[in-house]
DNA sequence: CTCCTTGCAAACCGTTTGCAATCGA
DNA sequence: TCGATTGCAAACGGTTTGCAAGGAG
């Protein structure tokens, strides 16, 4: 796994906190996309003390950093938050079950090349939110 | 043009009232998505007693009735609103002068595709926001 | 004449911010 | 030590809501 946060918070200039820590190993362990408040949740299981606002601090200062990534998945106007993986990736939201599923592959980057050859558009960042019906959900 | 909203809505046992009428054609007429203060701007600039409340019930009812959509393109958090198209479509945002362009077309079908075959995953709304550089902004 | 719809003002809720105290390096 | 970082509480901004007055059918 890549260096550890304290490593790469340091080599920025950046200190490892315990808010930092702890919001970083929550992300590490999630199952799934959290909100800040979801996050805080877990953290405070951990230590009581670290506040919402650190939560939103480290998040914004760990997506600066390209650690963790924010999407709007539309199930309601909250943010949630992810590990960055380094590929692309792409998320499918159950309209019925409500189960949200990541995935990286070809897709992407089929999107990125037909943009450019169709558009002349340079995709940078390709946000992908679909809803629908997943594959338990729709097998009846 | 599909018929006209008046109909629409008292098809449906809705009244046409002018702050619903002066969002749909300011909506009409739009050349782009724009947020509900825009929206509201150009409301008033035809009936300054409309309130923004009746704005945001208005773009509610609507999006209720399939007649506009709701996006959240990233620029900003607040949301944006065009006339919805019987077509998907997906939005361009240029990272740099801030264009957003939307476009119908092979794309979102191939997409929808892609997801079935590929993840069992039956598509409902396919939602593509791409940031990046635009064709005049990527020409240097 | 109904009762759907509006304007108004206040509530809401996720997120951000100013500030003094705290703590990591 | 000393400035980056925190907890706290208050502000913020987009959006929603309760309510009495107003207007469409």
């Amino acid at each position: 796994m890549a260096s550890d946060v304290g490593t790469i918070l340091r080599d920025r200039g950046y200190r490892l906190t315990s808010p930092r820590w702890l919001v970083w190993s929550v992300l590490r362990s999630a199952e799934s996309h959290l909100t800040a408040e979801e996050i805080a949740t877990r953290v405070n299981e951990a230590d009581p003390s670290v506040n919402l606002s650190s939560i939103y601090r480290s998040l914004t200062l760990f997506e600066e950093l390209d650690l963790v990534r924010r999407s709007h998945l539309g199930i309601d106007e909250s943010a949630r938050w992810e590990i960055a993986h380094a590929d692309d990736e792409f998320h499918l939201v159950c309209g019925r079950c409500g189960s949200v599923t990541h995935h990286v592959g070809e897709l992407v980057e089929e999107i990125r090349t037909h943009l450019g050859a169709h558009h002349g558009f340079t995709a940078n960042s390709v946000d992908l939110v679909v809803t629908g019906l997943c594959p338990d959900c729709s097998a009846d």
